[in-house]
DNA sequence: GTGAAAGCGCTAACAC
DNA sequence: GTGTTAGCGCTTTCAC
């Protein structure tokens, strides 16, 4: 491999130069410019980012940790920041938590050993974990981590778009699938399909009749959810609920078939997330699609902008109409 | 951070021996070792692996390189590697090629200046792909790459185990949906139960009947071969159906219930792969699962200890039985 | 505006 | 056995 010292020898001049014309900026003679462009050309010349780590004491790789890369919604995260990486030549080390805030404190301090020029984390440890003693720019996302700045979905928001929808559609006997109080996220969701039925029914004029039931995020527990909801007397099951996952809502209509519930002409059932899933199950399933690609992009320009303590950024999710949710029913 | 120099100074030796210590392997007296390994303890000195790199031309790094991190294949793959990797301080760096083979060449060749460890490529260019110039040990994931050492799963031996279960059941009219033929998964996982069936109808003295279709690895075409076995008289359907991909066999599935056949009882469905959703459908599906941690960690002891051109590693699959198959029915 | 030279932190000869 | 030292390839003062 050439090194700067081969172009600069070729090109006739010294290895400051080449290195000023690689760093662009500086106040090169258009003469010699050129010349040490031609000879980078000729020797193909690339320079050895691990040298220049050295000297700068900053990489062009990104550090990305997640909870598990298993998880389609972090996948997902995950391949979005890679190719806006990869369009600015920076590179993505990737690193798993299982979830373990101890581990992902470990993982953390091994990524910042290698002077990424950035971190973007999505944090295990909800609230108690120590601020890191590094001047490396960190920015959480999907969830808070330390104070650091945070790219994440507007859960209150893009929750209250599942209440509005169905509001619209006439539906007034709603049931609520919440997720596991504990979690920031899922007392987000709940809050904000609270608020938007509130607001949403104010608007209209109606007095809409909301239940909420909470368990795991998981499919089985949107199963046994969705037969508390449903397994009761036509007059007094929902004509609708909303859920804070995906998997809960096919939880609920596989319930819902059980029980020969029509799904929607009975039931309307409108998910969270837009797991690949959701396109699969018969009917197709109405749901709230985060908007991974904004908050990839945005979390990455935070990090190489390194806009030390910038402010947080919350971006609504979109609602996505499928077969599964309907106009209410007229019993 | 602490420096090398720093220890040595804090130990009173020079930086010679602390590098001796921390290599473990040298002759450095006990004495003298101990009080390095103090300094380093109250230093909490951690080499400096950009350094290093640098120094040696090796860094700490692997790269894997997969078609698309969103594939829940791929992602258990990167799981997998990253964990092994992890274990053995080592980090990952991801790269996507969207089956792109110009995209997969520049990816691999960003990577390789860096100086990883070694490279894992799960290759999207099925064969033109040229030779690297690089002395990096690389070695191929799933799909051969060139021809560095492979290691992936034995679809023929795999698919082989699916036919042998059907023959078990005593099933004697049966289907194969296989992959598009242009894939060497495709023919391999073919052609592979082909010989299962032959090599076990000898073995139990029986002669079963086969129908090979073929159609793309997704759903939709699952459900169109699906109708196409299936919509006839009972005397000429399979009963039992295998296929090369658990996308194909969840619409072969559904095209099933579209038709009113019962599986497991009318019909048996054995899939490929066991993606997560195969523990979602009703019922289950059966199904042929990769051994992928074996995989990962095999690919990286060749990468780790370099194995130059080691030999390609074949792993089998492991039969998963579920509900959705059964003994073949008697008319 | 450009060249010379001093390191970044480490490893590996090479001396002793 | 251990210390000394010469770089790995680059950036960045500091002179001129």
């Amino acid at each position: 491999m050439a090194t700067i010292k081969d172009v600069a020898q070729l090109a006739g001049v010294s290895v400051g130069t080449v290195s000023r014309v690689l760093a662009k900026n500086e106040t090169v003679k258009p003469r010699l410019q050129e010349k040490v462009e031609a000879a980078v050309r000729e020797l193909r010349y690339k320079p050895n980012p691990v040298a220049r780590a050295l000297r700068t004491n900053r990489s062009d790789i990104i550090g990305l940790i997640v909870p598990d890369i298993t998880n389609p919604f972090f996948a997902q995260l995950a391949k979005q920041v890679e190719m806006l990486a990869a369009g600015q030549g920076l590179s993505v080390m990737l690193a798993n938590t299982h979830d373990d805030p101890a581990y992902e404190k470990q993982q953390i301090e091994t990524l910042l050993d290698r002077s990424p020029l950035g971190i973007l984390v999505v944090s295990a440890s909800e609230d108690n974990a120590q601020q890191l003693a590094t001047d490396i720019p960190i920015v959480a996302l999907d969830r808070t981590f330390v104070s650091y700045p945070c790219v994440a979905t507007d859960h209150e928001v893009s929750a209250s778009l599942a209440a509005l929808h169905l509001l619209e559609m006439g539906h007034l006997r709603i049931g609520y699938a919440a997720g596991p109080s504990e979690t920031r996220v899922a007392r987000a969701r709940e809050s904000g399909f609270v608020a938007g039925l509130t607001i949403g029914g104010k608007d209209l004029g109606v007095k809409p009749d909301l239940e909420i039931l909470r368990g795991a995020f998981d499919f089985t527990a949107g199963e046994e959810l969705g037969r508390i909801f449903l397994n009761r007397p036509v007059s007094q099951r929902p004509t609708a609920i909303a859920t804070a996952s995906d998997q809960q809502a096919i939880g609920i209509m596989r319930a819902a078939r059980d029980l020969k519930i029509e799904v929607p002409h009975e039931l309307t059932v409108v998910g969270f997330d837009d797991i690949p899933l959701a396109v699969l199950v018969t009917p197709r399933l109405s749901t709230i699609r985060q908007s991974i690609s904004q908050m990839a992009s945005s979390a990455l320009d935070l990090l190489v902008q390194s806009k030390g303590i910038g402010e947080d950024i919350k971006y609504p999710g979109r609602l996505i109409v499928r077969g599964s949710s309907g106009p209410a029913p007229v019993f």
